[in-house]
DNA sequence: ACTCCTTGTTGAACATCCTTGACAGTATGA
DNA sequence: TCATACTGTCAAGGATGTTCAACAAGGAGT
């Protein structure tokens, strides 16, 4: 049914890694029972404990299921089709998700008065560019901080330590791209409100 | 330690269907009881029933992850100091002019009415995507066309053959981003019209 | 052969998820 | 007001996921 082989994928991460099912088990906070069950797919995973599994390799779940997407194309893309992600406070909408075979990701972000990205900078490999649509953001990267309006633009390399935060009283609007478009490495910085 | 709130991402896409508890959770060959319980995080389901759950929205489960891992973008460019290419009809506003060394151009468009890319289908190795920040252009892509109305978005392979034209009667304003940068190198986008 | 450590697997007990079926709240209409 | 239909929630129990503890197989070194 699930038309997604886990249990195979989950043992190619681990013996990647060159981790036993007990050394990872131990490292997610599982038992090597799980992983053992889990990898001959005779159980289908809470998703609290796979996520367990899959950080101590680590691997993003997103990355764990990349391929299970349907393979067709998608070109055109309806305001409404924008896969959101966000909490309430920040808003981003991603063209056509996260490919993992696209160069790029594009995104329509959305920052309400007061959305930060927050107090630890993000830092990751790649570039990133973007232009304000409307409003007022304050960007700092690498220790620099500068006040951008409708019109203003950025790009840097995204290792460099950066920080998002609408300081304004009212909607700051950005289109953005990043390159490569994926988000994940070593590194487990996700942040939310 | 989840992380990610999979009960208001559910909830969320959900919503943005229009369906009900009961609606999904029929679509999905699950109980509304078992929606109702993911939603307000009383349980975490197994893989198989989110998956159930997520095909019958459609969305696919990497998808419903993005943003579980988050980076974002970056550096300082002032409205005026973006450098503007066209022939009055087209006008773009490049990020960052032509640095050969950067992985993406990201460019500030504006499309008055009867802008047109040209008759000459524009093809180039590469991909772009963009969004559409306000008004309404006329995209062709291979032999298809749509009409893109603000926070409609696109992203296509550069080598499909393409066109950019504004049909309507107010301007259009598109943020987009080519990977590699086409403007770089002198690529054979400009002029046409 | 043994001992010791490691590997992955499995049965029974336990914990969690999922369904059944009922409940209360809201809205519409007779 | 009652009836109907819809919404989301919840308790109980059956279904499924997870752990505990034991097991067999393989290697390394007595």
């Amino acid at each position: 049914m699930s038309g997604f082989d886990v249990g195979a994928r989950l043992k190619q991460l681990r013996l990647k890694r060159g981790l036993s099912q007990r050394e990872l088990a131990k490292r997610a906070g599982v038992t090597n029972s799980t992983i053992s069950l889990v990898e001959q797919n005779s159980v289908s995973p809470s998703v609290s404990s796979l996520k367990k599994i899959l950080d101590a390799l680590p691997v993003s779940i997103s990355e764990f299921f990349a391929g299970e997407e349907i393979a067709q194309e998608h070109i055109f893309y309806r305001a409404s089709d924008l896969t959101e992600i966000g909490d309430g406070k920040l808003s981003w909408r991603l063209v056509g998700a996260r490919r993992p075979n696209r160069s790029m990701s594009i995104i329509h972000e959305h920052y309400p008065p007061g959305a930060d990205t927050g107090e630890d900078m993000l830092e990751h490999e790649g570039e990133e560019g973007g232009v304000i649509v409307s409003g007022t953001i304050e960007l700092s990267v690498n220790g620099d901080s500068q006040l951008l309006t409708a019109g203003d633009a950025y790009y840097f390399d995204s290792r460099l330590p950066h920080r998002f935060r609408n300081v304004s009283d009212g909607d700051c609007v950005i289109v953005s791209a990043n390159n490569p478009p994926s988000f994940a490495d070593g590194g487990n910085h996700q942040h939310h409100g």
